[in-house]
DNA sequence: AAACCTTGCAACCGCAAGCGA
DNA sequence: CTCGCTTGCGGTTGCAAGGTT
């Protein structure tokens, strides 16, 4: 690789693809005696590796909770979400995910979903122009697009990148400012229409804000709140009036 | 069959945060 | 407070495999 070696001022050290030795080495080391302590952990172990590429090795493909491949409509449904409410957070995505490392995610994102995206978003800028749609009927619009009602009353995700282009065009159309400042009638019909209380949200916010916006952001994340189908969220612009608690 | 192109993904790099001395 | 070390994160690279011409 025509680029600078990792942990250079160390000679010596093997690179690039690691051997089904070198992994088994790092499993029974570890297993030994526990993750960290990466520096030493070469040299202990008898790994000719920097304590990074250890590291990297053992959280991204060694640990044994670790699935690969295969990612679900469901998982892949919620990366959407989770990346337009945070950006590029890999490791914060990857910690909603059970079982699916940041690398993963990454890589995912940009084989994957970022092209998948990128052509549904010149849809969703036409949509823009459209005159506002209130809640409630956005909301049955988009189960019209995004779910197949089955007999016994369950729904199914999405799985035409129709279906997956037609829940892009859902926007909530909604100041989330509004919330905060307790727009009580809006928060109840969208309560019963989504099953989320947004009393609760309003006092995540207070608790979790006064420490600052990305923290309130995580809180939000932990306790499930962006399972709203809030799918244009953004960071700095959705969540600037958390910038007065930082 | 061979050359070229595309894609997926493991691995590396630089930077910044956290922490202890 | 500052300095140095370690760890974690996101961006990026380059290899290998599969597909196409």
């Amino acid at each position: 690789m025509g680029r600078k070696p990792c942990c250079s001022k160390e000679e010596g050290l093997n690179r690039g693809a690691w051997t089904a030795i070198e992994d088994q080495i790092l499993i029974d080391y570890i297993n030994l005696h526990g993750e960290g302590k990466w520096r030493t952990l070469p040299k202990a172990a008898g790994l000719k590796r920097c304590g990074k590429s250890c590291r990297l090795r053992w959280l991204n493909y060694l640990r044994p909770d670790i699935k690969r491949g295969n990612i679900t409509l469901d998982e892949e449904d919620l990366i959407i979400r989770l990346h337009n409410l945070l950006g590029n957070r890999w490791s914060l995505i990857a910690g909603r995910l059970p079982g699916r490392t940041d690398n993963e995610i990454k890589n995912y994102w940009h084989s994957v979903l970022s092209k998948r995206l990128l052509s549904s978003s010149q849809v969703k800028e036409a949509n823009r122009n459209d005159d506002k749609i209130n809640v409630i009927d956005a909301k049955l619009e988009h189960e019209t697009a995004l779910e197949s009602e089955s007999s016994d009353g369950s729904f199914t995700l999405p799985s035409s990148d129709e279906e997956i282009n037609a829940s892009f065009n859902f926007r909530m159309d909604f100041e989330i400012g509004e919330i905060s400042n307790g727009s009580e009638g809006f928060a109840s019909d969208f309560t019963q229409l989504c099953g989320y209380d947004f009393t609760d949200m309003n006092a995540e916010i207070c608790e979790y804000g006064k420490y600052g916006k990305n923290d309130c952001c995580e809180a939000m994340v932990e306790n499930d709140y962006v399972e709203l189908e809030a799918n244009n969220f953004n960071l700095d612009s959705d969540f600037g009036f958390l910038d007065a608690f930082s």
